[in-house]
DNA sequence: AATGAATGAGGTTTCATTCAT
DNA sequence: CATGAATGAAACCTCATTCAT
């Protein structure tokens, strides 16, 4: 009578399904918004289950944020895993495989570039923690390319810092976009940010600066 | 000396104190965690007052948000009035009232960066149109860019689009980024984003363009 | 600005506003849904005149019952003002000028029979008095009829009490059912109710009676 | 012994004990006055299951409604349902049964005549179902009455269902007044208003009709 | 392993009522 | 005389969480 019942099902396969609906869950309505009553509706098991595999709702969304998370790292990881390639070419390839991502798993996303970022510790921290980590990943980047740059300029560390921001940012930004217009693919994403960003970097380099007036 | 308690206040002056806490609570906490409650006492005010003016939560938050779209494009909009200059000047001058405004009011700033977008309709909605304003002018001048850098190619319409919406995000991304490192001026964010967005923008238009293999 | 300002009108002039209002408001949504705004509003004087004059909700709801109890017991009693009459005659009078009044007043019907009998104490008291008092007289009709019915059986007086009520209710309830079909006059209703009622009591006088089995 | 608090009921007896007292606090104070935090302690329970099981005040007090007039109607149905008797005593019967039904469940036929018809739609429209239902039953014996009595005149259809409203009017009026009268049991106020209205009827029908003047 | 039954705590909202001018 | 400004109190409703089976 009502849903078919799937009963004694293995504890891992019955807290994938919940993390999985808590991830649709708190995608569409927010941390607040989002109800134990219909994530757990969603992942077909009673409300008492969740408590017991998952103790709270701040558990449950910290472990949402740090499944997501892992998967994201560990899709851009991958891509990136070749460290005789040159720099911009492990840039494209890490560039790519987050488009990818955001694309095919837009609840994830929204989960990890929204949710958790404007919803306080500690989910904040543990979102800031996966991003500081892909920072950190392209500041390595663009370091490497500095010192590859002869007769360029030194670059700072703290100029470093910025410009993985820059392009960190730039690259959530157009993720959105790309995801809420239609026709617009990963690959082509991936190409606007390299030609935007990895020219001006390579300028940067060469000490072409900027200034005002 | 100086009234501990002012009261009866002309409704302008309660109406401005009580959005001026709303914002303080709306950043702090995120839309649903603020309490009415809380905002009201904030405001130096019993919670009804802030019904009477204000009607509701949505309505309160939804006027926050408008207030404070308006405040962020004035200030921009008055840095880049002048249509004489050329475009990189008034991207600069655009910037750095950006950055300047991101820094000094820090909560404003939240509210329509982060809870504004994340808290769903109509608050998105409302945030997403002055988004939307201010990558439209970022496009505008990238346009014009392209028109005056001769010899290069075309750069199609949504080749614009993309590249503001980068822009903007290094921006956005950038002014997360000054505001939680001490010592970080408004001044330097701007440098670093125009260096990097002005020289890629620039030999994009040269076409010189990066591509994968 | 706004409403036409009418300043310094004499006390009873206002207070009858008030009252008025308060009757429409009170047979439109009930005691409690009525809110002294919206009363206020109507009245076109502000909320705060309306407790100087009337004191509180309970305060008006009572006079509004008085005031409307009064005017419907002067409109009966002037009908059947004539002690000369026979009783049925007299009795017809006053159904029809009860009739009409209910017919040409709907809010302060409804407030006298509904909303007032509804809402407890005080009301209910003060609206029960009047109906009392219209019972009380129709028993007195019975009455004389019965003394004047010779040959007949004495009728106790609690019958008489009873009858009384009884024909009061197929009032009430004429009246309302009067009221929503459309094309029902109060003479119609006045004479089916004679019909129906005096016929009855006639026969009773002859001690004609109904008894079961 | 015996329990002191029975816990963990199954729902059904929980929504039976919360309509319960729903019925009474409806009755006694009315729609608004009436307050969840009452009816759910009157019920033994705390105020979330009542939201559990009836979602809101306003669907509890329709729950209200609909179950007493069903049990109100299944009473006098079940009172009339001999269709081979006359129409006198399938009256008498019905008669018999509501006022024995109104003595013995007051705070069921306070709120089904007074709350319900007195607070507005939907509850409005839920109890007069219930009174239409009755009155075209009274409408119907009527009608078979008039057409049995032979050499009489012809009763309009609209002239029945006035008689019919007027009768149903008569017994509600007394049934409050038997309620709030000592002594006076359902048998008593049954016959006098058999007695009223019957001869009445009879009396209409031999076309002996009052007129003024 | 799994759940139907149940609640404490807290949120938004409304309204009669008063103060100070 | 008249009112704009202001609030205490209480209502409806929701939700994360737990108990007992």
């Amino acid at each position: 009578m009502g849903a078919v019942k799937a009963r004694r099902l293995p504890r891992a396969v019955r807290e994938r399904q919940m993390l999985d609906a808590a991830v649709r869950s708190f995608a569409r309505h927010g941390y607040q918004a989002a109800s134990m009553d219909e994530i757990a509706e969603l992942a077909g098991v009673s409300k008492p289950l969740v408590y017991l595999y998952l103790n709270s709702k701040e558990e449950l969304f910290t472990a949402v944020i740090r499944r997501e998370a892992q998967a994201l790292l560990a899709v851009v990881a991958e891509a990136v895993v070749d460290p005789g390639a040159p720099p911009d070419e492990r840039l494209w390839a890490g560039l790519l495989a987050f488009f990818t991502y955001a694309a095919e798993y837009p609840d994830s996303w929204t989960v990890l570039n929204r949710q958790a970022r404007t919803h306080g510790e500690p989910f904040a921290g543990e979102a800031a923690r996966m991003r500081d980590e892909i920072t950190a990943f392209v500041a390595g980047l663009i370091g490497e390319a500095s010192r590859e740059a002869r007769g360029g300029v030194a670059i700072t560390e703290r100029d470093v810092a910025a410009l993985a921001q820059a392009l960190v940012g730039s690259a959530e930004s157009l993720a959105g976009w790309a995801n809420e217009t239609p026709g617009v693919t990963a690959k082509e994403a991936a190409a606007t940010l390299m030609n935007f960003a990895w020219s001006g970097l390579g300028n940067l380099m060469k000490s072409e600066r900027w200034s005002p007036r």
